[in-house]
DNA sequence: ATGGTGGTCATACCA
């Protein structure tokens, strides 16, 4: 079972790049971020012709999350727990049935700037809801996955200029430590335990000349369970999808899982 | 210190 994740920043304007990426790595699953698009608004029909099964939780103009399936999806539950009144669509579940069932979560985390600031809070709340809830998650024998754009740089490694992100709220301390906590209920971060090396990016801004000068950042992740830990067999990113015709700022993350 | 790019919706906000 291949499951990717995908921030392609605006539906609409990513159909042409969307579909030659599925079209050439075929994932059984993926995982879209920043659809900006209302539910009634998703070109479903484009990708049930290819064989997905589509569970959208949009809204308008920004945010909104999605997944695509070859494989059958049971129980998708839409929002993050912990706050009634976040209207921001950021999160959204289902279970794919494989040759074993494995549960899913794509979300998109807050970006947070500028920090300090209320938008700032809201990312910190926004990933302490996330820890409860993967703490909660993880009381299941299911195996889990946790794909989606985090807006977190984690360590230096995953900056070209790190220097230039001290201020920001992708990689400021208080960022850094949630998501930290998150994987320390027990998750297995599944890029970096693949390839530990520097340099791994998965976002080039498109201001600047970033991708030329390969000016990147990572921050696109998949974290796992022990359970699904245990059943990936590889690991990796679609770094050529940044080169195509009106390309996303960010690339596609996979795992592949003996599920 | 400023504007640099791009998507969406409407001429401003978000990233």
């Amino acid at each position: 079972m291949k499951i990717a994740t995908f921030n392609i920043n605006g539906v609409k304007a990513r159909i042409e790049a969307l579909t030659a990426w599925l079209d050439a790595e075929a994932p059984d699953v993926a995982l879209l971020q920043e659809i900006k698009s209302v539910d009634e608004g998703f070109p479903r029909e484009i990708f049930e012709d290819r064989g997905y099964r589509v569970e959208t939780h949009g809204q308008k103009g920004f945010n909104g999350v999605a997944i695509l399936s070859r494989l059958p999806l049971e129980d998708v539950a839409r929002g993050l727990p912990g706050d009634d009144t976040d209207e921001q669509a950021r999160w959204i579940e289902a279970t794919v049935i494989g040759r074993t069932a494995v549960r899913l979560a794509c979300l998109y985390l807050p970006n947070g700037n500028p920090a300090p600031g209320p938008k700032f809070d809201y990312k910190l709340a926004w990933m302490a809801r996330m820890k409860a809830r993967v703490a909660q998650m993880l009381t299941s024998e299911m195996p889990l996955v946790f794909g989606g754009d985090y807006n977190v740089i984690p360590d230096p490694i995953d900056a070209a200029r790190p220097e230039a992100w001290v201020e920001d709220a992708l990689f400021r301390p208080e960022s850094r430590a949630a998501f930290r906590a998150i994987l320390n209920l027990g998750l297995t971060e599944a890029i970096r335990i693949r390839d530990p090396r520097p340099g791994i990016y998965t976002f080039w801004d498109y201001q600047g000349g970033a991708w030329q000068k390969n000016n990147g950042i990572r921050i696109d992740h998949m974290l796992l369970s022990a359970q699904a830990a245990d059943l990936m067999r590889g690991a990796g990113i679609d770094k050529a999808v940044r080169d195509g015709d009106k390309p996303s700022d960010h690339v596609p993350v996979w795992i592949e899982l003996d599920a």
